[in-house]
DNA sequence: TTCATGATGTTATATTATATCATTTCAGAA
DNA sequence: TTCTGAAATGATATAATATAACATCATGAA
């Protein structure tokens, strides 16, 4: 049963232009699969779509984007229906929305569904090819914990969305 | 002509719920006085009423509650008058979008005014009472600049908005 | 004055997101 | 198996946020 250990999700996408992507989607689908299973939440056939099409590319996707493109393969489509499935993915942390950009992407961590849902993310996009890659950092974990904590903050949510130009898009 | 010392924006308003805040206005005021006339940079009588509704608090304001504010005061104006008035002192850095809310705040860092327009700003929000807290924290600065830095990413934007509950709204 | 530039006014519209209620689906109880 | 309540989806309408496009006005330099 090592079905989600034969695919994986690209880390890196910068690194990775040519990777094949098509083993990024199984990866985020199984994963869902899994993760969905084990909490006792439905992920139904409109979700998964929905949560394929977001895996389309390392890029994040509007809300009215991924709307067309579920259009495209089932008819008429209303916008709730395209809000409620992404309501659902990022609720269970299959899918993060990118308040910088008001877009989506999916998750890039398939470890962090152990346990939490809806866990931090923080991102680096690049404004030139428009990847978006989310990034685990110990030492800015430590710096977002070690200022709140010493403000007395508790925090519920994170936003962290470096924008820039990434090592392949400079001169 | 110590205009600007005779007043000052308070540094933690989470800690300082009482405080004499129209010494804030003052401040922010002044302060965006002296950075546009050092610059060049008109601060034109819509610009400067627009910057002390913004400044009627330390809590994030709504683009359109922000027009509402404006019509009490001019009557009928039109949202791209706000709009462009926000856009012009976001561009100066006298003024922040929080993505996470879709709303605007004064920017708490007088000095951060000196040579950079539109710097970076980190942000602690609690959700019960409002308040959005604009952090300073090398430790943070040196994350950020860390992870961009190891990945060959050049940072041209910071959005940076942790949200939860201050030490005020705990229990 | 004249001209160029930037700021504001005005109208229309784009984009993103949600409220509400009807209908369908589905897991579990009987 | 059928029944039933809860969850999911469908469908319609509308809210909330933001910008495009063009007209007019103000400002300051030549
Ligand atoms: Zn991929
Ligand atoms: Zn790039
Ligand atoms: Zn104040
Ligand atoms: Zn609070």
């Amino acid at each position: 049963m090592a079905k989600n250990a034969d695919y994986q999700r690209i880390e890196n996408p910068f690194a990775a232009p040519g990777h094949d992507h098509s083993s990024c989607i199984v990866s985020a689908l199984d994963g869902a699969e899994a993760t969905c299973a084990r909490r006792g939440e439905r992920l139904t056939p409109l979700r998964r779509q929905v949560l394929e099409l977001v895996w389309r590319g390392h890029r994040p996707v509007g809300a009215y984007d991924l709307l067309a493109l579920l259009q495209d393969e089932r008819g008429r489509v209303a916008p709730p229906t395209i809000y409620r499935a992404l309501e659902f993915l990022c609720d269970q942390g299959l899918v993060h929305r990118l308040d910088s950009l008001q877009a989506f992407i999916g998750c890039g961590h398939p470890g962090s569904h152990d346990e939490e849902h809806h866990h931090a993310a923080h991102f680096l996009i690049c404004q030139e090819c428009g990847l978006a890659v989310e990034m685990r950092d110990g030492q800015l974990d430590g710096a977002i914990n070690g200022l709140a904590g010493r403000a007395g903050f508790t925090i519920a949510d994170e936003t962290v969305e470096i924008s820039g130009l990434c090592a392949e898009c400079q001169g």
